[in-house]
DNA sequence: CGGGACAACGTTTTT
DNA sequence: CGTTGTCCCG
């Protein structure tokens, strides 16, 4: 075989001669990152300094000076805000250019990783219909493995599930040895470090004989292609001609090991991120990654974007003295044109429910002034803490949207749902079918083991459990799932069609399981709309995975929400948003920043990100409200403010006294 | 071995 | 508070 390559150019084209102004858009930072020519660049982009209208604008550039859309690549980290950008991008460019229509390819290091994988895995030995495990399922892996290996015997101090799930993954993701995870973060299991080795061994290897990924092995095994395979390695490398990453600060080093050998060392990269708002250290990001991005590149242009385009002075000023009480310092300081604005407030109340009648009060007046419900956002720690606001918010009838918390992929039914259809894809998922074999009537642990075992060596699903249908302990119960299996094993349906078809098997067995059951087959009727919107079952099943519905239940059951709605959100969700007014609840010790993180510096340091984040999401008006009387249920306690916001001067930080009174 | 009944536990953020 | 683990009976 003969190489031979050709070069292709890009038109250079003076900017002022092309469609867009970029000059009358963009300050002269931005302007540079926008035109920056070829090889790696870093972007330090603090809050609100107009980081994705940059990337618009880039990728709007890149189009415009002919640089085929599917050329280029753009990383970030959700889905939807790949989406957004670029639809973004297509309106400058007034084309189509966003991966639906074959334009620019963009998403999660996640789902890119998974649609690579679905072309190459086979390369580095790996099937390419493998089924994505979420967190609960790869904890259901792990926990079926420990029991077959004898570990969880009483009286033995071995780590549950949930906490060898961890280990394990930050392991992989922060690339550390599984020791010295143990021994910093879990020293008292340093005694049981040889099992967990064993286990995790053991963990991989089912893993691949049983076509399963979970979230870091779609990582690992990218990494592994692209370090392995040198002509996949090549072939994504020039189909990739330039590369966009966003929040770069919150990648890992496998993510960092990804762009280094997807881009290569004369690639076009370009990384964008704030060092300060590193907020995901508990999946193992490291701000330091970004820090060390130029050690990758040698040769990379840092471009630092600090003027702040979005919140008042006052407020800036308030997130700038949190920010410099950090132990690590940043990069840049940010800096705003904008007015003094109103002071941010600092508002203790009585307890929680005084908390929530406060904030729903405050919200109607600044509805009165004329504030839209969609430009006020409630912002807190943990996805529980708004529990009573929304119990508040009901009662007044104020309409409101959350992010974040509560997962509803990850309720029992709906899981259970989903494992029938992953069977369908994958036949040899057998967490899957153990999990679909346990919900029939007289099939415990043992026999849903035995059964799934010999069900896989028949390899067709519903034929397997054909074998089990005479017999007399099961009753019907088998049959009838064999039935509904082979029904969508030999029709091609529609992914909403099969969960229709599995809710009308499952709702016998629901009501069964579960006293609450009316609620939870409403939640089924919702998953078959979500699922109305596909056409295959693969990319059904991936994107409920990488991809899951977030929107609370409640929100998404009603059938006309109204349009202008409050935004409730943890502040994870809330990453890169906006808002006229924010309210940051409980800003109390032990909940911002959690009990939980008071064990490091590192981890303190990180919810003061957390919170400098929380701030910066503000334009107008901060409000920080916190309760004084907190019921736990160790009974009661008193509430301090969060150490983020106390002894900071009044002219800054000023603290409000509220009054109840009663209208009788 | 399956399954119901009961006890104990620990409690975040998310791809 | 709801899940996860344990015990014991049929």
């Amino acid at each position: 075989m003969k190489k031979y390559t050709i070069k292709r150019q890009a038109i250079e084209i003076d900017i002022s001669s092309m469609s867009i102004d970029y000059a009358s858009k963009l300050n002269p930072a931005q302007l540079s990152a926008v035109t920056f020519g070829k090889g790696a660049s870093l972007i330090i982009a603090g809050a609100g300094s107009g980081k994705t209208r940059t990337l618009v604008y880039r990728v709007a550039y890149l189009v415009e000076r002919g640089i085929p859309p599917t050329s280029i690549l753009l990383l970030t980290f959700t889905r939807k805000a790949a989406q957004e950008m670029l639809k973004r991008a297509a309106a400058l460019t007034s084309s189509r250019i966003d991966s639906q229509s074959g334009g620019v390819e963009g998403g999660t290091f996640h789902s890119f990783a998974s649609r690579v994988l679905r072309e190459f895995a086979q390369e580095i030995g790996f099937s390419p219909t493998f089924t994505i495990l979420d967190r609960s399922d790869s904890e259901d892996v792990i926990n079926l493995i420990r029991g077959r290996m004898g570990l969880n015997v009483r009286g033995r101090r071995f780590p549950k599930k949930k906490t060898i799930s961890d280990i394990f993954s930050k392991s992989v993701s922060k690339s550390t040895l599984m020791s010295t995870i143990v021994e910093t973060e879990f020293p008292h299991f340093s005694k049981e470090i040889e099992p967990l080795y064993e286990l995790f061994s053991e963990y991989t290897q089912y893993k691949q004989k049983h076509m399963l990924m979970d979230y870091d092995d779609l990582l690992v095994y990218l990494v592994r292609l692209l370090k392995e395979s040198e002509h996949v390695a090549a072939k994504l490398r020039s189909r990739y001609a330039y590369v966009l990453v966003d929040e770069y600060q919150d990648t890992n080093s496998l993510q960092a090991d990804i762009v280094k050998n997807l881009v290569g060392d004369n690639g076009n990269v370009m990384v964008v991120g704030d060092d300060s708002q590193s907020i995901y250290s508990f999946r193992g990001a490291d701000f330091r990654n970004i820090m060390d991005f130029p050690e990758l590149f040698p040769q990379t242009k840092i471009i630092k974007l600090e003027e702040n385009y979005r919140s008042t002075q006052s407020i800036l000023g308030l997130a700038n003295t949190i920010i410099d009480r950090a132990r690590d310092k940043y990069t840049k300081v940010l800096y705003t044109k904008r007015k003094e604005g109103h002071t941010p407030a600092l508002i203790p109340l009585p307890d929680e429910s005084v908390q929530s009648v406060f904030v729903a009060q405050k919200i109607l007046e600044l509805r009165e002034e004329g504030v839209a419900l969609d430009d006020i956002a409630v912002l807190f720690r943990a996805g529980f803490h708004s529990f009573d606001l929304e119990v508040e918010l009901k009662k007044r009838n104020i309409p409101y949207i959350k992010h974040g918390g509560f997962k509803f992929m990850e309720t029992a039914h709906v899981k259970d749902i989903m494992a029938h259809l992953k069977i369908i894809v994958n036949p040899s998922d057998v967490v899957g079918l153990e999990r679909m074999l346990l919900l029939v009537d007289g099939v415990g642990p043992a026999a849903a083991r035995t059964i799934a075992e010999q069900v896989i060596v028949e390899g067709v699903t519903s034929k397997g459990l054909l074998n089990y249908t005479n017999d007399k302990r099961y009753g019907e119960g088998i049959t009838k799932l064999a039935k509904a299996i082979s029904t969508l094993e030999n029709n091609q349906m529609s992914p909403a069609d099969a969960v229709t078809l599995l809710t009308d098997y499952y709702t016998p067995l629901l009501k069964k399981k579960f006293d609450d059951y009316p609620k939870r087959l409403q939640d089924l009727e919702h998953l078959a709309i979500i699922t109305g919107k596909y056409r295959d079952f693969d990319s059904f099943i991936t994107d409920m995975a990488l991809d899951p519905p977030t929107d609370s239940i409640s929100d998404i059951q009603r059938e006309d929400p109204d349009p202008e709605r409050l935004i409730l959100s943890t502040i994870h969700s809330a990453k890169g948003l906006e808002w006229h007014s924010v309210f940051v609840i409980w800003a109390a010790e032990g909940y911002f920043p959690t009990t939980y993180a008071a064990e490091s510096v590192e981890d303190i340091e990180e919810e003061l990100r957390l919170m400098y984040v929380a701030m910066t999401r503000a334009e107008e008006n901060l409000f920080i409200t916190y309760p004084v009387k907190i019921i736990t249920h160790r009974g009661p306690a008193y509430g301090k403010a969060s150490r983020f916001v106390q002894n900071i001067k009044e002219e800054i930080l000023e603290t409000w006294v509220v009054e109840e009174e009663w209208d009788l």
